[in-house]
DNA sequence: CGTGCTCAATAAGTCTGACTTTTTAGCTCC
DNA sequence: GGAGCTAAAAAGTCAGACTTATTGAGCACG
């Protein structure tokens, strides 16, 4: 939904990246830009400019006298925005959600301890700000409002690590939360022990304490973890 | 080096991108597409495709009657495998270096973790023969060799983790391990200590043992952390 | 038989030039 | 000086002709 369809390009892809990446054609399959610039009705120049893109996600390979074919799976770029987006609205929805929190619980805590070194005031501040609006949206079927204060919080936790690959999950962890409270868990009020566990990650931030808020964290991100049934026995 | 130059536009990409991602341009900057097609001596047609790719990197935006704009470099989408490529091929490779070590060490112990949990026999297999070749090559200056083995244990890791986000970060340590002993540190032989703990890591992995794997894992990647000055005091 | 060569068909790749659309900056007019 | 109009600028789109690499079929030769 960031930038959505500008350019007829951009419309191709809305509609041929959901189908590859739903695995409508399987790994092998062979598509003609001509074809497919007739089936969209768009020249060619424009349909050439999308497998370009497709491409560059390694969803597709165009190769001469043979055609654009479809790459397996385990070679698309997983971690482009644009591919998660696809992914997230189709079929394997679940799964997908899946790997995202397993990677979440991987970073996060991680990132909380290096935020605890390098936050700034400001960012300690806003920190807080989102724990007390999380903690203030709690009871009372206030689940947009509690949504929007997670996300911020997460966000600035990524951006306060200091490091830039961890603040570009920003997105992916808004997604995860997002997703979390539309669509599956979460039909009554939050947990009060993971609200809890926010204001003690912001406290432990802002007094410095690196291993607390990592061991936090952690413990957040297991709560996560176990609302998908993802856990060691 | 994976796919080089596979058409103009791939050329084009190989001279703008490392341009664009090493910061030639300030974020802000305005190229004209008409320009950049006289420069690089092809059609616009070309240099519309290439712009295309850098824009679904999010490296620039094209926006009518403007013309094509640079990014900042906190929106590029550091992820897409030919943006570590250029950045590591530029000038802060070192920064660079520093931030995908750190992915490294959030990423890998949870990944060694769910290895002991998911692997199969033949990966079992696979970890014991790397471990077993990296200690063969840890004496007498067989650095490449060891590098070899290093990075197919790693590789071998992430894939058994059953995580398909974990898996696709294989190229990326691969990337980091091979910078190490080719530029940085490691001009003698691989520090003993670090060979014993893979030799355990695949020991625990085959045991099925999580939590011995993930802590192993985590001495390791401590131990790069270290190599870079990356720690707590 | 099967090996290797030639050749033609095919689909992507490239280029050109004309045209459309959107956006912005400058200008007029009130 | 502000609102609205106008014209220029640059990306966007299209159609058509041509180029090039690849591959598979057919054929000759061992």
């Amino acid at each position: 939904m960031s930038t959505p369809g500008r350019g007829l390009h951009g419309h191709v892809l809305d509609t041929l990246g959901p189908e590859i990446t739903a695995g409508e054609y399987p790994p092998g399959s062979v598509l003609r830009t001509d074809e497919l610039a007739q089936r969209f009705d768009v020249s060619r120049s424009v349909m050439r400019e999308a497998v370009r893109v497709l491409e560059s996600m390694y969803l597709v390979e165009s190769r001469r006298r043979v055609g654009v074919t479809v790459r397996p799976k385990s070679e698309w770029n997983v971690y482009d925005p644009q591919v998660i987006r696809w992914r997230l609205a189709g079929a394997d929805r679940p799964r997908q959600l899946r790997s995202l929190t397993v990677l979440r619980s991987a970073i996060e805590p991680v990132a909380a301890g290096l935020a605890a070194r390098h936050a700034t005031s400001e960012q300690c501040a806003e920190l807080t700000e989102c724990a007390l609006g999380m903690v203030a949206h709690s009871r009372g079927h206030k689940l947009e409002g509690y949504l929007l204060h997670d996300v911020a919080f997460h966000r600035v936790i990524l951006a306060a690590s200091g490091n830039e690959m961890f603040a570009r999950l920003g997105d992916v962890v808004a997604e995860v939360l997002t997703g979390r409270t539309q669509h599956d868990v979460m039909f009554e009020d939050p947990d009060p022990a993971a609200v809890t566990l926010h204001v003690q990650v912001a406290e432990a931030v802002r007094a410095g304490d690196a291993a607390r808020a990592e061991q936090l964290t952690r413990e957040i991100t297991v709560g996560a973890l176990q609302e998908l049934d993802i856990l060691a026995p």
